[in-house]
DNA sequence: AATACGTGTTTTGTCGACAAAATAGCGTTT
DNA sequence: AAACGCTATTTTGTCGACAAAACACGTATT
């Protein structure tokens, strides 16, 4: 799918780097220092800088002149923010995928889901598969939109962030059971080509899935007190 | 407002350049050479490959490893699926606005509109200032949502796309005094603090001018056959 | 003892030069 | 005449080095 190795040093660098950002392995908040990168990636600090600029605009970095960048460190204001906002799109893109999904790719996203299932009904334990299910659940539905300048806000510049933030609160959905059932909803809103309703849908499963997020929050502060 | 002068060059020269493409002074589709504006804009080539990198990711320029950039030339597709995105987003700006703003935010705007008036009265042909007196009402809006992420989307990353679109077709609303009394209806939501009313409100008023420029390309397709 | 100042060091920003890839132009071949 | 391949030139990608700004630390002063 991804053209093979007529890729820059950059655009390498940029993967690299924000893998080891999402994954946590450098720490939010923690300042980054060029020279130090450059090295262990093995790479000049031509291209690290471009890549760091590159992250900067998806957010998952901040920087300031002359000073230097230091990976993001979002606030539980910020990350409901961000919820916000993709509910928004997201709700949006569901909207037009059950307008513009071709039939093939419906196959596909119940072909999807049928799978989930199977993993469940045996192993609904094990938080990977779940979340790499839900993730592939929701790509799929976002590219199923069509709307190329939507799927690039979403996976390019949204989706890594919120990522971020899934794995270092280790975030997973306490209700896996009731998360598939939206899903399946929203599948057969999509198959019915009802627009209206699937971004309805959409709208609630990610409401839902902010208030997993809220009531963390309000659980460690209640730890805290 | 914007503090002063310790921006880097690169960022001079992002600014610079952004401006040139947004006035359509370099000209859609255009083939970028670095050594050339890097003469022209009197620096060296690594600050401009930074100002073309962010350029990229706010989705003005597209480029290809190896190959180059040039100015991004949007399809009418594009351009749809631009204002289906501006329509989600701002419509959520418009709830979050109408919950978040301050009273003084929203006298402020009142003083926006009334001044508007003023303009229109005696003055209702001039597109500039009908243009810029739109952007400052939105803009306004946007950053009364509060929301920083928000902003940040609309503003830095979306904005200027729809504003090259503008100037380049000169789309001017045929219906000013329409476009006003949607304005007026807004502040009025927004001033009851009525989310749910502002937020459909908004979305109408940009739903309409996505139909301007619907009906500006059929009329065009219609001159051309 | 605390603050202010000055020096030395680190880090960022910028530049010019080199290497590799792509483009253009020419000649050859069918 | 058209298409293929080769060479020359331009353009992009990458690197190392220099300049300026920020930071750290020790000293002097009140």
């Amino acid at each position: 799918m991804k053209s093979v190795d007529n890729l820059t040093l950059a655009d390498q660098v940029l993967m690299k780097f924000q893998e080891d950002i999402v994954r946590g392995d450098v720490a939010p908040g923690s300042k980054i220092s060029e020279s130090a990168l450059a090295t262990k990636y093995g790479v000049s600090r031509g291209p690290l800088r471009e890549a760091i600029s590159r992250l900067e605009s998806r957010g998952l970095i901040e920087r300031a002149p002359n000073v230097g960048a230091r990976v993001v460190s979002l606030s539980y204001q910020e990350l409901i923010e961000l919820y916000q906002i993709r509910e928004s799109l997201e709700s949006l893109a569901c909207r037009l995928a059950a307008e513009n999904m071709t039939d093939e790719d419906i196959k596909h996203l119940k072909a999807l889901l049928h799978e989930h299932k199977q993993d469940q009904n045996f192993k609904d334990g094990t938080a990977y598969y779940k979340q790499q299910g839900d993730l592939d659940f929701h790509y799929c539905i976002i590219y199923g939109s069509k709307n190329k300048k939507l799927i690039h806000l979403l996976c390019e510049e949204l989706y890594h962030l919120i990522l971020m933030y899934r794995h270092q609160f280790s975030n997973i959905s306490k209700h896996p059971q009731k998360a598939f059932t939206h899903h399946q909803r929203i599948v057969e809103a999509i198959e019915e080509r009802d627009g209206e309703l699937a971004e309805i849908l959409m709208r609630r499963h990610i409401q839902k899935s902010r208030t997993v997020v809220e009531t963390y929050f309000e659980n460690q502060n209640a730890q805290e007190s």
